[in-house]
DNA sequence: GAAAGAATGCTAAAAAGTTACATTTAATGC
DNA sequence: GCATTAAATGTAACTTTTTAGCATTCTTTC
């Protein structure tokens, strides 16, 4: 399952080396193992927990015992948050993704850090707002834009990373999980942009040869959208 | 357009009367007339502004010129905070809705006062990750629950409010909106409960004969939500 | 270069949602 | 009160999306 980060600002981009330090120190380690469960949902455990390295998947249990992933979480990503401060359980189940290890900072001494440097509150603040930002923009936009304009949106976006070269490397699965409809739809979507020119559809990814014109395309169907 | 609002907390909640009174000091009053426009979608004003009596609507601006409400702003709640924080322009056109007043803080004094007041930024990331959470499981419930079980939830936590009295006032239009679809596609809905005797549909209103019914057919159709 | 695995393509039927228009209900003005 | 108007709900035709199955194409690996 692949997941499109954007290029989200990660705690560390807001505090020094030594504020960083502090924190970690407050925590314990802990490593895991591909697939180990890191926590279940409904757990009563309250902190706030940074991923040092190797990669979580943060997911839903459906009733029926499938897997709905919601969210990958990166190395420098923080989690808990809710359980932290709005003394909530843990929503989500969370496993690990290959080896991985993972600081866990208990909710008391947390705080009590939150009170010491209030750089670290001003920090998570930021970064919250752009999450919440970035939640209700999506929310927004799903009202507003029809299946074909969110995929162009998405690959947009996507294709903005330097890295990309112009080329999305993602199967429609996944692309329909990002949405959140089914394959069959995306991939009829993906054919209306391919006939557009706007895209040509491979095997496991997308190439965009006119990164520009894909953009206008979403601004002409969203000129609300980017702002 | 009447819009429920969650029991949501406000930045008062979490603060000293002392310290509120820092925050109202820093800013200065403004007064508007019902329908006044007080900002525009793009303008480049940042700052922070509170909503001391009145109310205001924050709405999109369709290209042909519709509007498409999203939050109801009530004395107490605050706006501005991704323009103060991340530096965007103002995503939201903002009117008032009757006669109201709104003190507006601008940046710089408001990020002076978090420097000062360190119980008021921690204040408003709780607020702001108590929002981010009701985003995430609307955007979580969306993906996997029927339209039916969406109504059936928001009705469900809507009697909870002891003044409802078992009769929810909305007209079918604004529960679409809430939720997102077309007020048919709700009208719907409404039928499909009505027929099976959880509510029964009024001009204008909808009543429900047993709280606790409803409740527990959501929780069937909805195991995973309430947590 | 065959075989197996992974991803996309296609089809058809059913379900869900939208748009436009008709009907019912409530409020208003005489 | 009763007609009139505005507001809210209901209906029907159409479009989009889902589901589910199977076929095809591409990639890897042996």
């Amino acid at each position: 399952m692949k997941v499109f980060r954007k290029k989200n600002k990660k705690l560390s981009d807001f505090l020094t080396a030594g504020d960083l330090n502090t924190l970690f120190e407050a925590g314990h380690e802990q490593a895991y193992s591909d697939g180990e469960i890191i926590q279940q949902r409904g757990d009563k455990w309250r902190g706030v927990s940074i991923v040092k390295s190797g990669e979580a998947i943060a997911a839903n249990i459906g009733r029926d015992g499938s897997i709905l992933p919601s969210a990958l979480i990166k190395p420098g990503d923080t989690y808990g948050e809710f359980t932290t401060f709005l003394d909530l359980p843990r929503t989500h189940t969370i496993f690990a993704k290959g080896p991985t290890r993972i600081r866990h900072i208990k909710r008391k001494p947390f705080l009590a850090l939150l009170e010491a440097a209030p750089k670290i509150s001003q920090a998570m603040l930021t970064l919250t707002l752009e999450r919440n930002y970035e939640l209700v923009s999506n929310l927004d936009s799903n009202r507003r834009l029809s299946l074909r304009a969110r995929v162009a949106r998405l690959l947009a976006a996507e294709i903005e990373k330097d890295e990309t070269q112009g080329t999305v490397i993602c199967r429609q699965e996944d692309l329909a999980f990002m949405i959140g409809v089914s394959r069959v739809a995306v991939g009829k979507a993906l054919d209306k942009l391919a006939k557009k020119g706007l895209i040509e559809t491979g095997y496991g990814k997308i190439h965009v040869p006119d990164a520009n014109e894909l953009r206008a395309y979403v601004r002409q169907l969203d000129p609300v959208s980017p702002l």
